[in-house]
DNA sequence: ACGCATACGCTCGATTTTGTTCGTTTTTGG
DNA sequence: CCAAAAACGAACAAAATCGAGCGTATGCGT
């Protein structure tokens, strides 16, 4: 077999990895769904979905499989999110641009978490309130992680309200990490959630520069809840796929447009 | 070997920092993709492969290999802990003894995560200080969790320092949860690190009711750092392979010990 | 120059993975 | 409740991959 090209060619890991990305975003899948879009035979897929069963990540049905464990839900696994190699490239991008010795805030988000891994092995300081940021540090020798407490919101693993906004207060960041939902010219930055938001604001306000980091799927879209201006915002990263007449808009703007 | 060639002719330790760097953009490769991209036999793909496995840096798989997951060695999979069957069964009679709508602080450990994930589908506070706590409740949709914030103490996933301790402070908690590595008659409870027993005895201090979890396996152990005495603990829960006769001398104490 | 160590490619039997076929079980839709 | 359709599991065959052994070349030190 020829593997290596695109994405046609996956070992068996990299199976299961993409199956349980898909239930994690999904709830469920199915054994047709998975071969034709994996490009294998649906034997493999079954001999996948049992192996997976074994180890107790899924739960085995007439057709597919359910998610098992309920922590295979939350985004823990970078791999298997939408967008992988993309926000891969926007996180090496973004990590890239960080100063040794600086001090980072993150948002919560896949995308700011790909940007944490890429900072694993970095000497910084990164203050977040996001679970599953901290996470991504916790095993890095270099980075010092400052998590901000707060009331855990359920599936996103970021921390909201008071505590967080307090101790965001008391630090200041060299550089803010915002990960958003959706970033428009009218409407500026925006996310899903009110709590979020505005924690996500808080943050923005104690940061020398605010950095934006979203794929191309955010780009034009606006969700429900307000984070803030484009005005404050120095630098937008995204992947190639992201529309350039709006990148030419955020530079006309004065904004550091980077494309990874 | 012969370098009069292109770019093809690469040493060793070339390939293995291509073959890292393929990896971390990528997160996987194939060992014929590597084979023909770096002009070489797949032997010695396969040589490399193996020798970056023995050095942790990659996971082998058959066909190519993954990016070794550093998270791998977090104590997020309570099943692969030491004890889990005892552990399980301690954190199950923990949460049976915990009535709805109280607070509860839970310390960090694997014990303590056992109890965390029992309490998961109960109507309560959950205040913590370790993030494999609140990961094992943030699928809950009973539980409600507030983490204390703080500076992220590597391995063990605990916060501790300033921001944690005044979170603690700020609250105050029906029963407070700590797993311990060591309870002693003599010593009382200790633990191995010195900045998690401090933010532990601020737990402690908060609490109604202090209660230890741990297996049989931390009794009549001391380890470096002081937790708190034995007078300050009003429940014991271990599992049935704990010493009688220490437990007796805790009954003695008017501890109530139970045993799972 | 010689010997030695290291790195590499090649071959070949063993192992793993995958696809296909076929009889059986489960689900679906009257 | 019954029959068609879908899904399953087991068995087998083909393909890809692996590991080990062996020979060769290159570089290095004596």
């Amino acid at each position: 077999m020829k593997t290596g090209d695109w994405g046609g060619g996956f070992v068996k890991e990299q199976r299961h990895e993409l199956i349980l990305g898909e239930l994690a975003r999904r709830g469920a899948v199915s054994v047709a769904a998975l071969a034709q879009r994996l490009g294998v035979s649906e034997a493999t897929i079954r001999r996948d979905l049992d192996e997976l069963a074994r180890l107790g990540k899924v739960h085995r049905t007439h057709g597919g499989a359910l998610s098992a464990d309920p922590r295979e839900e939350l985004p823990l696994n970078l791999k298997a999110t939408s967008y992988a190699a993309e926000k891969r490239r926007i996180g090496l991008a973004a990590a890239a641009l960080i100063q040794p010795g600086q001090v980072v805030g993150c948002s919560g988000g896949t995308t700011v978490a790909h940007v944490a891994t890429a900072l694993r092995g970095k000497r910084v300081v990164v203050v977040t309130n996001a679970l599953n940021i901290a996470l991504e540090l916790a095993t890095s020798e270099e980075a010092e992680v400052i998590v901000t407490g707060g009331t855990l919101r359920g599936r996103s693993l970021e921390l909201v309200g008071h505590v967080a906004e307090r101790t965001f207060r008391e630090l200041y960041v060299d550089v803010a990490v915002i990960g958003v939902d959706g970033i428009s010219l009218e409407q500026g930055l925006t996310t899903y959630h009110l709590s979020e938001a505005q924690t996500n604001r808080v943050l923005m306000e104690q940061a020398r520069q605010v950095w934006v980091v979203a794929d191309h799927s955010k780009v034009e879209k606006v969700t429900p809840a307000y984070i803030g201006p484009l005005s404050r915002v120095s630098r937008f990263i995204t992947d190639t796929d992201a529309p350039a007449p709006f990148l030419d808009e955020l530079r006309r703007r004065g904004i550091d447009v980077v494309c990874a």
